[in-house]
DNA sequence: CTGCCTTATGAAAACGTTTGCAGAAACATT
DNA sequence: AATGTTTCTGCAAACGTTTTCATAAGGCAG
């Protein structure tokens, strides 16, 4: 009752109409295809669109239409550096396509990105993105009977069931310890990330042991250990690994995040960086280049993937192409600033 | 024609009561209220919605329902650790009272600031949440008019248009450099943010500005240098200022990410901190405790900030009280760390 | 003045839910 | 056996748009 009303006062499409002595229709016309309708009806929406201060319903829109206009992207983390520039690009690009981004974080659950994949296929994304490669079977499930364009961005591989781009993460793990072990280093101290729900960290570890093995030199556990992407929390471990005697000469960081908190261990422990211990991270955020000494790391063009994932979407969308030749695989770039040394 | 037939092969509700050989009025209920359908229908709709992959369609819900359950929050950006924190607490809080957030970003640009509210609005948000005091009269006209409840964030100050939750900006300016003249500085150079478009930026240089003033110091225009929200940035400029012979024996930070950019200047410039150089940030981020040495700034709670903002929104739409005793301040914190000494 | 094309408009049927109302069935009470 | 209560269900009317189809009005050629 009081609902009902209460609601009333909120204008609608028909409100518009009447108070421009023209029909709906004409409203509808005015906002989505306003040449074709005349100079004086124009004129009097216009008055009544503003003293009435109507703004269009999208559901009621996206209802008839079939489309939202709408994309989703969802990201392990939104509380940190790694997904920013990405996010940020996949943003811009959206809308200079004229559509809005949905985005949700999971914090690394993929039971938890499953509930979000379903929560924005209730509101009807009209296509979405996922950060990795690994997600729930149900996921995949679920996205393929909708028939909903998506994508598997950050990570790449060949052959995956979605359209995925990203760089090759065992390239990158690969190309960061290569670099280590080209200067020189046989004793690392390798801090992963915890890789059972992140196909990135898996690959990134995968490749960097690989490229260890094949030079013959081995990585016992202790030179393992698992490290959250937080700056606070990289420090304190790897305070206390910098404390032990057998310290390691060189780290290699699972992302740029972590390689700062070692940075930080290490000069509060006056550790000398580059001289007794080199540090090589993963990403090349914003600020990884500002750091005292400059961090080198393997630079991910994360806003070329966001970007152009967004745009493949909205083709996607468009022109509804089966999808699977989307496949995009972008380079990865050493950039060595100050932080590793010859040996 | 063919898009009708193709959209024909997403299920709707009346597909699940078909199959499940009951009304739609039915499978609706079996969604909202499940105690009072009866096991057996039930159990058959249950496998109806299985088997067709039924999601429901959340524009044709809020249109029959007029709440979308979805709460809008506009920040500044998404691309910085400053609002990390407030954004992700928001939507935990949210999620919590079973609503979803819907973000938004205008890169400090109030005119987009207000595409954007009207943007949300189209989306039908129950309620929005908006960085800061100062907006376009006409994005508070906007609100006014469709009577959705609005909170400001972050910053704080009374007799507001809106409500808001946060902090007294002019305070932590004030506290910031008090605590550099209790250290014995008058020497003082500021890095303030751009103020125009940001009340917090502006609030903290006056309380800077006003807390010099009271102990009768001059701030010469040379030393109020505006300066981004960005480490890299940051850097260049304090380099700069740190080469002059007339360098400042103190450095005010307009907050914590330009704090962090002036240590890594003085660092490369071999100046030591804070023997030679006292720094002082504005925030208390994450990772402004890791910094080696250890950033001394003041803190603001954007955890408790974004949650109660989250909350009081929450209450403003299942009550729909007036909004005026909604204000919230928040007490700052001196954080004093490794980054400033007595001169 | 008649007929034909163009342009601008309106009427009405969707789109996929929810919900008030009413009725049916089952059960309990006299 | 009649009546009253529950419990469950279906019907149908919203919700605010867009879009198809049809029609009216105006312009122009003959």
């Amino acid at each position: 009752m009081s609902r009902k009303l209460l609601r009333k006062s909120i204008p609608g499409i028909v409100d518009v109409a009447r108070r421009a002595n023209v029909s709906p229709a004409t409203v509808s016309r005015f906002f989505n295809q306003p040449d074709i309708v005349s100079y004086a009806a124009k004129k009097r929406i216009e008055t009544a669109v503003q003293t009435l201060g109507y703004v269009p319903n999208a559901a009621a829109r996206s209802l008839n239409r079939g489309a939202t206009g709408t994309i989703g992207l969802i990201v392990p983390t939104l509380d940190n550096a790694i997904f920013a520039e990405l996010t940020q690009a996949f943003s811009m690009a959206l809308s200079r396509n004229s559509r809005t981004m949905l985005i949700a974080s999971h914090n690394y659950d993929l039971a938890r990105e499953a509930v979000l994949v379903e929560s924005l296929l209730e509101h009807r994304v009209d296509a979405l993105a996922l950060v990795g490669l690994k997600h729930e079977d149900a996921t995949f499930d679920l996205l393929q009977r909708r028939g909903v364009p998506a994508i598997l961005v950050w990570n790449y591989r060949q052959r995956q069931p979605l359209p995925c781009v990203g760089v090759d993460n065992r390239e990158v793990g690969r190309r960061a310890t290569q670099h280590l072990i080209d200067l020189g280093h046989s004793d690392i101290l390798f801090l992963f990330a915890e890789a059972r729900m992140n196909d990135r960290a898996a690959d990134r570890r995968t490749g960097a042991l690989a490229a260890m093995s094949e030079q013959g030199y081995r990585v016992p556990p202790a030179r393992r250990i698992v490290c959250p992407y937080d700056v606070d929390a990289a420090k304190a471990i790897a305070v206390e690994a910098l404390k032990s005697p057998s310290r390691p000469a060189a780290i290699f960081s699972g992302n740029d995040v972590i390689a700062q908190g070692v940075l930080f261990a290490a000069m509060s422990l006056q550790i000398r960086i580059p001289e007794d211990l080199s540090i090589i991270g993963i990403g090349d955020f914003r600020g990884s280049a500002a750091v005292e000494p400059g961090l080198t790391t393997v630079r991910i063009p994360s806003r070329r993937i966001g970007q152009r994932a967004a745009e493949l979407l909205v083709e996607m969308i468009e022109w509804s192409t089966p999808a699977a030749q989307y496949d995009e695989r972008f380079d990865v770039e050493l950039v060595e600033r100050g932080s590793t040394a010859r040996i």
